[in-house]
DNA sequence: AATAGTACTTGGCCATACATAGTACTTAAC
DNA sequence: GTTAAGTACTATGTATGGCCAAGTACTATT
């Protein structure tokens, strides 16, 4: 039990979300999303994305098409499916709910401070 | 790959952290904390909030006394340990943190549309 | 040809939430 | 006084997702 593992625990879900964010952006390859998960402190190995986004593809929320690049091997490019952008509504509720119950519980507290 | 089951995953983690918060305001039983979870549409069941706060006790974050009760068996009270006071504080960092992450990405794109 | 760098894949591990069934104690009904 | 209902807690097994670590494959540099 430490702070590390829940840090890993309170994760579950929430990249999940953040990705979906990121690719309905636009077109995007894994180290783009990298750099930008990154960039705003959520830090995330190779070793969840990769797992992460297949799941996402083959569930049909996602979809890709291979890129050449001219510094490496072909880059898998993803763009959101139409399911994916529904569903991407749908887990923007849900994280609203959680955010909204957890402050009612921690703000509570708070005030009795 | 369903809504349903992404609510699941965001709870890991937070669920800890909001019972946390709820026994630092004072001594509760789970009944208590199951009322105030649902109050604030966290819905939570027995099957975990009892292991969960097993979990807790044995990590030595809580304590817990017997208390007689007039309607039924009698109940733990639970109260925060100093370890488990330490760990709250972690905790709203580590929180605090993947929210603001979190809206660093989600407002990003909402800018873009 | 050998090395380094980039992009993606795979298999196994662990922790948490949940479903479900079960134990134990108290009070009320008959 | 035995049965039924309600309350409080326990225990077991399942599923999911994030992570580690090792591995494959392609390109560019030396």
């Amino acid at each position: 039990m430490n702070l590390e593992n829940t840090q890993v625990q309170m994760r579950k879900g929430i990249l999940e979300y953040c990705i979906l964010h990121i690719i309905s952006r636009g077109e995007v390859y894994a180290s783009d999303m990298l750099d930008e998960l990154t960039a705003a402190r959520m830090i995330v190995v190779e070793g969840t994305l990769y797992p992460l986004l297949t799941r996402l593809k083959n569930a049909g929320l996602l979809e890709y098409k291979w890129v050449e690049s001219k510094s490496g091997p072909p880059r898998k490019y993803y763009t959101l499916t139409d399911i994916g952008t529904q569903f991407l509504k749908g887990l923007t509720d849900t994280w609203d709910e959680v955010i909204h119950s957890t402050e009612q519980i921690t703000q509570k507290s708070k005030a009795n401070v």
